[in-house]
DNA sequence: CATGAATGAGCGTTCATTCAT
DNA sequence: TATGAATGAACGCTCATTCAT
């Protein structure tokens, strides 16, 4: 009966955000921003309609926290092959690749929902954003890599290499099963000399 | 006096429906199913909104319609190709990786459309079930033309194929620059060995 | 190819004017006014809209139309007993009673229409204007053929009357087997001493 | 502060939802299913048209419960006389009678929704089931009575009975002077013998 | 006379958002 | 903090009516 510590509360505020972002996050993926209704949110996320509110002004506001929650962690493994100064560039290369398809098998949601983001010239500019920057970050360190590995034209391959993994995305999306990820990656080592 | 003949009436009803479904095609493009008003639509056409649901029975159905009147003529070109016996393997998938390429700039509209099909789990099945058989198709002819020229796993690298395709595409749809056209078909060509 | 002559052109507009009237009929009379669209009836009297409009100036005038128009030929007998001056007054009541059953058996149509026009108080005026003479034609007409046979208070009889007509007709409507035709003329017979 | 306790929200829901139920009642009684608004309702209620949505799934919906919650208080009358073992018959068919009227007069507005009903052959199913159950109760229930008084053809007289009721109900729907009830009652006395 | 395409006002319904408790 | 009732602007859709042919 003694009110919470500021802890306590801190830790139920972080607790009831991440139940309404992984809600969110789960609709959104499979319906898209509009078919999800605000009270589909808070009955999956087992509360009401006004403790949605409660954490984040609008609909659109909970969209982009949930996308960008959830796009660092999306990223953060692809900074951390880039980062690794001892690999050779052949094997990161091959980690990017593995990393990608990977990535997108998993995190389904997120792919969904940055396909989404994609697919609709006016949604929010913060977010295209983010997906620009997040494609102008390989295209920097990408040409020096296959430059390394003696590639005639690294920035040509790298629009190639970039457009692949994308679009190993899409087959992923329509299902699991239009591409065997062992052999694919195995094609790949031979058509980029990795 | 006379009423319009039969003629007359077809005519009248074929120009409204393409006016319709080109103001629709632009505007679903841009915003998306649920950002465009049929009222929009309607003004973009240049008729009330009477007169769209006089040719169509839903916004739903517009949004089909729209898909599916363009998509054949998106199929089209690829169909050309597959279909002509005297070209060489290596030509084709040349001409198919061209052709993609194109197409997408070109029909920059219905790109972003399909996209939003791919990206709502939930959308239309028909749809869905569409583009689904023009993968299908793709991955019936691709992989005897890879045999052809001695690709060691014709399979994979047609799943390699068809994503670095749809990966372009995305780039296409984030904007025109994102790569240089021939200098990706020469390094397409350099690496599949076309 | 000659023109039509005016006697021509007068027989078609009756034609068609009956057509319309007739289809109006049977679909207010199934599902009201408001449920029943101008199209549906057009369709059934197999003309189109534009024409319904080049005979009647709107849905409402259709429906007026199609009751007056009808309304006289169904109060006709009534006012045939009512004139016969030589029918002794038990006989012609039982006439109007065996009359006033038959009529709703037979035309359903209006009666059903009769109907929704009292059921909502707000409607035509002219309608219920109708109608209540109807009625006020019997409540000036009976309660002298009940002082005729003796009866001890022809006015309340005359009420009672008229109710058990209209109160079979619900009958009627609600389906045809509600009660039997000749038993309940029997009893009629008997409990007003006609 | 707190929230509302379950019982404080139950009351306002009942509270609410009766004075919708009120409102919704008194304006279709008067208009009419069709020509009465839903934003109309609502204005009478002192709501906004949301909340009718918020208590109500369709303004169809909201016709069967305004009509169903109201049928039962409707109703009751008549069976706590059926019930009653002690009075004789004929005192019983004359409570009956006296009953029937004055509910007429009483619940007017319930009275001019039944008849919509039964005037539009196509509507709500539950809706004229209920009623056509509340017709046969009485053709099971008034033949004994009149066979106890010593009537000759209890099921005909029966059915005038009833009729007798239900055409006097549609002439207090008229107007309340189209007959005296004393009167009236006096002479069903005499005519049935009760 | 007749057609049916076209119109647009009007209505039912939805749903993001607010707020009293 | 949390609830869920309440709001009302906005939108899809209908359909009586008009009018060019």
């Amino acid at each position: 009966m003694s009110p919470r510590t500021p802890e306590q509360s801190e830790q139920i505020r972080e607790e009831r955000q991440a139940q309404i972002v992984e809600a969110a996050l789960k609709l959104f993926a499979e319906k898209g921003l509009h078919d999800t209704k605000v009270s589909e949110i808070a009955a999956q996320a087992g509360v009401s309609q006004g403790t949605v509110y409660w954490y984040f002004d609008s609909k659109e506001e909970l969209f982009e926290a949930a996308f960008i929650n959830q796009f660092e962690s999306y990223v953060q493994p692809f900074f951390e092959i880039f980062t690794d100064e001892e690999r050779p560039a052949a094997d990161k290369l091959m980690d990017i690749a593995a990393a990608s398809i990977d990535l997108f098998a998993d995190k389904t949601e997120l792919t969904f929902i940055m396909l989404q983001i994609m697919a609709t010239r006016e949604m929010a500019d913060i977010l295209t954003h983010d997906i620009e920057e997040y494609y102008t970050q390989f295209g920097v360190v990408l040409p020096p890599l296959f430059e390394e590995i003696g590639d005639p034209d690294p920035t040509a391959t790298t629009s190639m290499f970039i457009a692949m993994l994308d679009g190993l995305m899409l087959q992923c999306l329509l299902g699991p099963d239009w591409f065997d990820r062992d052999q694919v990656l195995a094609q790949i080592k031979v058509k980029f000399n990795l």
